[in-house]
DNA sequence: AAAACAGACAACCGCTCATGA
DNA sequence: CTCATGAGCGGTTGTCTGTTT
């Protein structure tokens, strides 16, 4: 790991600038006083806590060890399959929202699936023709695009034709603790500019109209039901019903986030409903650009 | 056996947003 | 309304470890 004595660079001004700020690896030690202190007085404040738990690091450096190795929930070990194709799945609606989709994976982080990301799924994408970034065929030719596309997405949705069941006991898909988890501030930042009107396959979508009314729980909803795989069931071509609350397969819990149930989850999940028909409708939908799609409901949440 | 290389991932950094004074 | 502060996010870096030459 990174050297503590040393600093990534030079010209850089790091937050915890103090002298006497250690930085580097975590110790066995300095994990056990971060661990004890939190488990005994509770997240939040970190700016101080360092302080009050007599660890010689910066707040964020306490937050980021508690939140991405510390905390009981996380789980450690290999990404499963299953999660890989969730995160692919959600890559395309959300692009490089880690937390976002960190927040609908089960004992994953957001550094642990950007990690996963850079380092395996998007080389993966690339050589199957994909570009990681856009989830289109690289070197698109205008002629076949949309057929090649639709081959390339229903093979990188599911690389493995036959999976094994989703829903086990090591690889819970989607608890109603973890659907709790959906961040309350959604970063904002980086949020590409929407084109209002996208045409595709024949059809306009106005964001006005289809995501003026969303909020952060519509879009919560709507992941859920995405992830669920109960939105498009038998809509072919036809534009997505957002969810308008009281959507009738999610229970909005009473932290106003909604929660999918486990059952649900279980029960509905189905990698055969996952191929193509169902993702590229989908995005087809949506106008194929989960970037547009999740900035609409983003841009319109505060309105 | 040693060096070179590549992959994995923990950690850092700067930026943005939310909130309260 | 403005400013300061805390918290969270995504991008990036740097080190460790395993593999290849």
């Amino acid at each position: 790991m990174r050297n503590p004595a040393s600093s990534s660079s030079g010209t850089k001004t790091p937050c915890c600038s103090k002298v006497g700020i250690k930085k580097g690896p975590w110790t066995p030690e300095e994990d056990e006083v971060l661990s004890n202190y939190i488990k005994r007085e509770g997240e939040g404040r970190w700016r101080t806590l360092p302080k009050r738990a007599g660890l010689l690091r910066c707040g964020k450096s306490c937050r980021l060890r508690w939140m991405n190795y510390l905390r009981p929930s996380v789980k450690r070990g290999r990404i499963a399959p299953d999660e890989e194709d969730l995160i692919l799945r959600l890559h395309r609606l959300l692009g490089n929202r880690w937390a976002l989709i960190a927040g609908r994976i089960p004992g994953r982080t957001d550094n642990e699936i950007k990690n996963y990301w850079n380092s395996h799924l998007s080389k993966k994408l690339i050589s199957q023709g994909i570009d990681p970034r856009t989830h289109k065929p690289l070197n698109l030719n205008p002629a076949s695009s949309e057929q090649e596309h639709d081959h390339h997405l229903a093979s990188s949705s599911n690389p493995n034709p036959n999976p094994p069941p989703l829903q086990t006991e090591e690889t819970p898909y989607i608890s109603s603790q973890q659907a709790t988890n959906f961040p309350t501030n959604p970063h904002k930042n980086h949020e590409p500019i929407i084109n209002n009107d996208i045409s595709m396959d024949g059809f306009i979508i106005n964001h006005e109209d289809y995501f003026g009314h969303c909020n952060e729980d519509t879009f919560s909803s709507f992941l859920d039901s995405l992830i669920n795989d109960n939105v498009f069931v038998n809509q072919q071509h036809q534009l997505p019903q957002l969810p308008t609350p009281p959507h009738p397969h999610v229970v909005v819990s009473s932290t106003h986030h909604p929660v999918v149930s486990s059952s649900s989850a279980h029960n509905s999940f189905n990698y055969s409903n996952w191929e193509a028909d169902q993702i590229v409708s989908t995005m087809v939908a949506l106008g194929d650009n989960h970037e547009q799609t999740a900035a609409a409901f983003n841009n319109h949440r505060t309105i």
